[in-house]
DNA sequence: AGCTGAAGTTCCTTCAGGGAACCCTGATTG
DNA sequence: CAATCAGGGTTCCCTGAAGGAACTTCAGCT
């Protein structure tokens, strides 16, 4: 955990990186994603210490991204994605996509996405969802929000 | 920096986290994409250690992020962002996506973005490159790619 | 009764973040 | 021309989080 508490900025980047800002914890969500949803599944998978794991997965249940489920009558839990878990699976789609374009060398990427709707292998890309024509950075203007700092 | 490398994994969310993971390294790359480009700005802004600013601008800059360019006859400099960079702000757009709708509460979003092609206040979608159509976690096969891990 | 395996918990060590003070360089001012 | 100023760091010490290994607990199995 960062020192600085994040969550308390008027900030909505500050306030999701309170959530899964913290090392590990972008991982933990990938690899529930992809189905790795115990306890010994992920620390075996990245490598996490054992303590870290315990303290990233019960923050991302208090924070509502997973739910701890018993799966057997002994005391055994896996850990599934919420809707709002879920839809945080999307900033890890965007990750992908950088890193991909950006880190991925000569090798290409290691992971490819195929689309349930055309079939085809592809890669996310963000659109107005008023217009639907692409916005990227240099495609917009930032104005005060109803909840912005005083 | 966290103690274990995450950029030697063959995943391109660990290598992203690799360059942007640490923290306070994406609200740096924010207030560089909203125009304090300075070191003073951004630590007055943020209340980040000097120190940490500074480690965290060295390392922005070592992956190309961005840019560090003299903006006077003394020794002053101010950061920009590069390509690379500008296009890492998507991940910070879609970060505040999910922020203002699961964090933001009662008061609303800090900020709101105008979209140029349209003129009006959106925010933005995860739309398939290739076909167009919304996608999102659940919408996407995972098929080993060519740089997988073997 | 003893063993096993999942899921943690405890303990210790090391290193990164916070914070304040200090330094360096090139203007600007008296 | 000396003193001051401001930006952009650097250095120092202290605290607390990450790594890692060992230990614990609980239910089922043999």
């Amino acid at each position: 955990m960062q020192r600085t508490k994040f969550g308390e900025m008027a900030c909505s980047i500050a306030r999701t990186l309170d959530v899964i800002g913290e090392p590990w914890s972008p991982l933990v969500l990938r690899d529930v994603y992809v189905g790795l949803t115990r306890f010994e599944q992920i620390q075996a998978d990245l490598g996490i210490s054992r303590k870290v794991l315990t303290e990233r997965l019960n923050h991302l249940v208090d924070q509502g991204i997973l739910e701890r489920r018993p799966y057997d009558r002994r005391p055994r839990f896996e850990y599934v994605l919420t809707e709002k878990g879920t839809e945080l699976v999307d900033l890890l789609m965007v990750m992908v996509g950088w890193g991909d374009r950006w880190l991925a060398g000569a090798a290409g990427p290691p992971v490819l996405y195929r689309h349930h709707a055309c079939g085809q292998v592809s890669s996310v890309d963000l659109r107005c969802a008023h217009c639907g024509e692409p916005m990227h950075a240099g495609d917009v203007d930032l104005l005060p929000g109803p909840g912005a700092a005083i």
